[in-house]
DNA sequence: AAATAATATCTCGAATTCGAGATAATTATA
DNA sequence: TATAATTATCTCGAATTCGAGATATTATTT
């Protein structure tokens, strides 16, 4: 095996490698932050929904799937969940009937304005292994990692 | 408010930007890989149990639970279908009868053989995104932070 | 204008994961 | 040794997510 080749496997241990620890952490992470949300009573996924409603307002439900990362069937089920909490409400678009509008209730907007910061301060308490100037180069490393994984490589 | 105060907020929407980032991208990187699982008939999970059996050996059924880090129900729904895959068996252990060894079969291990490799160089592929000296970077930071997430910070 | 394509939401059934608790075997304690 | 505690696996029902396809509406093409 020529020099070349050797270097090749290493890199590819390498890559392997960060995979599993990304994975790892990511988990422990994940794990972590689900237990703060439980104490909302929600999910990830519903808060992630209430969060996105929050920050940017009122979201087409299509619109909401794409931001969130899930199936249009799933939103579904997520924004029936919602509504039954009365945390949100649907409402249709007048311009083009197919459209669906989810929409904070006052309760909602109140709710998330009480709970938000609580969950900021929990998150970085978690994240609390790896100093600030770290995580803006992690920040940077991740995008990069992102974007280039949704790029096609066939 | 008084400069202490607004650079511990900045350092809370940093901890709060590197979690999003985080999940963002895990979340593109494993569609990737699962993708490239599914072409050899797998999911993610079934993936992982055949991998730790390949490389460290005959396991406990309920070690890998712990290794995967998933529930000791879920991993034998998991063992049971890797069972009907033919890739494993179930092997009681003498000395104590309460437990059950999870084994490759000859098939299985060479499948494991055949497929391997391919899934190492397609992870290779997917993290492309960033250098390999980065690479390196970042396992460590994510150790931290793994490590640190699983503490208890109550 | 009629036919076709595209878009948004929803329904349904299947897959996966979990938690609580059942069962059986082993270990520790009184 | 009998009892209690621990450990390993499994069963069951619930929660969550997905993909395929249904339905309704809007946009495009012929």
């Amino acid at each position: 095996m020529v020099h070349q080749d050797k270097n090749q496997n290493d890199e590819k241990d390498i890559s392997l490698k960060l995979f599993v620890v990304l994975n790892r952490a990511m988990q422990s992470i994940k794990k972590q932050v689900e237990e703060d949300i439980k104490r909302y009573g929600l999910n990830q996924t519903e808060f992630a929904v209430l969060e996105l409603l929050y920050h940017k307002g009122d979201q087409p439900i299509q619109k909401i799937g794409s931001k969130v990362l899930i199936a249009s069937s799933s939103i579904t089920y997520v924004v029936d969940k919602l509504e039954k909490k009365k945390l949100i409400r649907r409402k249709p678009c007048p311009n083009d009937r197919r459209i669906t509008y989810a929409t904070l209730t006052e309760e909602g907007e109140e709710f998330m304005k009480n709970i938000f910061p609580e969950h900021k301060e929990a998150i970085h308490d978690i994240l609390g292994g790896v100093e600030i100037e770290e995580k803006k180069m992690m920040i940077d490393q991740l995008k990069k990692l992102g974007t280039y994984a949704n790029k096609d490589r066939s």
